[in-house]
DNA sequence: CTTCCATTCGGCACTCGGTGCCATTAGCAT
DNA sequence: ATGCTAATGGCACCGAGTGCCGAATGGAAG
């Protein structure tokens, strides 16, 4: 850190452009507030907002490099002992816990990264580097190359986990993001051992001796169905 | 279907400039193709190009509309004793059979899908679309509203575990995708379940015949875990 | 205070993707 | 030939993003 300052001073922030922005996008929408409409409004010139973002679309993540290195040590903090599925499942609500006086203006971001087609297409790019975070820690605790497919997989599920509870958080004025998120978690355990399958009543585990070896899979409330093994071969 | 052609017949067509545009893509690359330069190796304008595809990020997909309504109709041909999970997987593996004299082909188009940042991002709008047949084939079966929770879940989950052994599948020249998807779910059914959480150990083996993991989903490798709750206070 | 230097600012011109407008061209039918 | 229909493609225009370069700012050294 160099306490000395060199140079001209910046004439604004990261954190200033995006909340400028971000007024403009709830007031006039996104597609139409264009950079011009921003820089001025900042009171800078365009070209030097494409100093601070170096894109449009990344104007409603701010700073989304620390808060994943903050993650990053979240889960390195968290004891071996923790299942690794419980592990993301809590780094996932820490990282997505805010102060009560944030979440409105959370609330209208997240509105904005999960409606506007340009930014739900520009936010898979960020999706990529979180999904990274979960894959490493999930390699480095499965002890298997960090590209391999389970790592991979793992990373994706939680990633579509949470996007799932976020959708369902914006719907609901109310709602609370974690009790959803952990929710979300419960849900997908379960659907995947098969349990979800049956109707709308939890009735599942119908029987871990269901037929064969299949385990978890065929513990399905179904009553046989033959199926995985044979169907999809060529 | 009306036999008769009338008014001037299209001198062109999707396919063909996807064809065109992909072979200029492998040459010289996505970024440093511009629409002319497509446009003129197909011999039509540039405005005209803009009527067969709206965005040069398209390309790459074809008709992607056709395949959706095919898979769409696959699912609901499945019977519903088979195990929603495993009726996912099917549909799955189903839509990505391909003619073998196409797979080289496919795995280019692949490869820029999953590797230029533009496409990669672009692609998230069609993986929406895919999701929601996902979505609501798994809302119809559990008998809730396709946007509620549980089928998006599902679907995000699914679109990962797949996304995944494409990766996986890119990687390796001579892998077998329909193998690598099934292996992918297999995992991902075993790792929700608990079966990989344990602390290191490499239990969670990828898949092929090692499911002898046994109990469904309380097989999870936590005792209990009060935990989810009062660990993560800050 | 003046000079020097580091750093930011911002105008200008340019590229490229994408759109609206509209005259032109190509085919089929009468 | 005439008329209708549908595809074509040129042109002007917009907005995002970039390279270039001189101007402005402010601390430090003289």
């Amino acid at each position: 850190m160099s306490t000395v300052r060199l140079g001209r001073q910046p004439s604004t922030s990261q954190a200033e452009l995006s909340h400028i922005a971000l007024t403009l996008f709830v007031e006039h929408g996104f597609d139409n507030t264009t950079v011009d409409d921003i820089a001025s409004a900042a009171g800078i010139g365009r070209r030097t907002f494409f100093r601070y973002f170096s894109s449009k679309n990344d104007l409603p993540w701010g700073d989304f490099e620390t808060q994943l290195a903050s993650m990053r040590a979240f889960l390195a903090s968290l004891p071996t002992e923790l299942p690794l599925i419980d592990a993301l499942c809590m780094a996932v609500i820490e990282f997505n816990r805010l102060p009560p006086a944030e979440i409105t203006y959370h609330r209208r971001r997240m509105e904005l990264l999960l409606t506007v087609p340009t930014l739900v297409a520009h936010s898979t790019l960020r999706y990529a580097a979180w999904r990274q975070v979960v894959a490493d820690y999930a390699a480095e605790r499965m002890r298997v190359p960090s590209d391999s497919l389970e790592p991979q997989a793992i990373a994706w599920a939680v990633l579509g986990v949470s996007l799932s509870a976020y959708e369902q958080w914006l719907k609901e004025l109310d709602a609370d993001l974690p009790t959803l998120l952990s929710s979300a978690f419960e849900m997908v355990r379960l659907s995947f051992a098969g349990a979800s399958a049956g109707a709308g009543a939890g009735t599942a585990r119908a029987a871990s001796g269901a037929s064969d070896a299949g385990g978890a899979a065929n513990a399905v409330g179904v009553p046989d169905a033959g199926g995985r093994d044979g169907r999809h071969a060529d």
